[in-house]
DNA sequence: ATGTTTCCGAACATAGTGTTCGGTTTGCTT
DNA sequence: AAGCAAACCGAACACTATGTTCGGAAACAT
């Protein structure tokens, strides 16, 4: 079988590159990285980093793929019952700490807006889906649920960017607690309130 | 006096440039923007573009300080007795309702990153001040002032972009009695509980 | 009229992008 | 070990956009 070790070779180009530019992303920022930059680090030619990738953006959304997945296998592996947005919340900050130097060069300030707004998408379709499914929709409240949901997606998603940014110390399981002290109380009151 | 009318002429050459970003930014969002794209608009010679701004990213940030400076004298203009982040807040609003259209070019989804970052900057120093004035500070409860800053601003951006790219129909003040009915219960919860 | 300030735009240097293609390396196959 | 195909290399090229320069035109004041 010829190709699944050609496989792997590509593979490693592959990787070779989305590493150079998370290195040079928490180096000087998504923005200045150019392509040269990226494949003189990756020891990359420059036809190659074309044949893997139509562009700089390609390549750094490739690095999402793989994370997403991941992430929502950890999902499914909670415990059903308990599948609300603040379990939601606290997978997403553990799988952060572990790949806490990628995430950084992704949603990071440096990795620019473009990963950040995909990240926020992706987490509302499950907002939204644990809000409407698993809590009695609001009654008497004005509000409409689609600023709720982008409400509790963009209050973790603005303490996930500060804590990588940061390096703060704090764990992932008390960062959760921060998240859901402060975003519960107002999200009880409208979805509960009559 | 001669200066002050040709002063008027570079104010008039300022403004068609600037309002041709915001026309264009509307248009297709400001990295698809080229200069060449916004002087043809402006009917404005290339170099003249670059007498008064270094570069695309100049011209865009010019239209802060126009709105930054109105934004503080309404701000003052409110009774110091309430001065909270929930008249900042709606302070903030009201004008953006003023300005939507601006507003909307500027710290939209299609302005890109930067604009919402400066925003963000100088909301914080803001909300530090009114949270560390105006209310007792926080005694048990481990959350970190900073967090708690970049919770209550990020809340306030959040559903601003969110209002004003979705065309929303809700007035100023609905928007801000929903920001505050989301965020004001999580904040006292922790500034007053002991 | 005359002088000054501002604007125009063609020409240029620079830098990055994305493609093409002949040649080289890698590593599997027999 | 020889052969062979997949993958990679990198120089050359066309293209697009940036930012600068400078001589001349237009606008405006006195």
């Amino acid at each position: 079988m010829a190709k699944k070790i050609i496989d792997r070779r590509i593979q490693r180009t592959r990787q070779l590159l989305q590493e150079s530019l998370v290195a040079l992303i928490l180096e000087k920022g998504f923005e200045a990285v150019t392509v040269q930059d990226i494949i003189d680090r990756a020891n990359v030619g420059r036809s190659t980093f074309y044949s893997h990738f139509q562009d700089k953006e390609d390549l750094f959304l490739s690095g999402f793929e793989h994370l997403r997945i991941q992430f929502e296998e950890q999902l499914l592996g909670q415990p059903p019952t308990e599948v609300n947005p603040w379990t939601l919340s606290l997978v997403m900050f553990k799988h952060a700490q572990d790949y806490r130097r990628v995430y950084k060069a992704l949603v990071g300030e440096r990795g620019g807006h473009t990963m950040l707004a995909n990240v926020q998408k992706f987490l509302m379709t499950h907002v939204n889906e644990h809000l409407k499914t698993q809590l009695p929709i609001k009654k008497k409240s004005k509000i409409p649920s689609e600023i709720l949901t982008v409400y509790v997606v963009n209050s973790l998603t603005a303490l996930l960017t500060w804590w990588l940014d940061n390096d703060s110390p704090y764990s992932a399981e008390q960062m959760n607690d921060f998240y859901r002290q402060l975003v519960e109380p107002g999200v009880e009151a409208i979805v509960l309130a009559g």
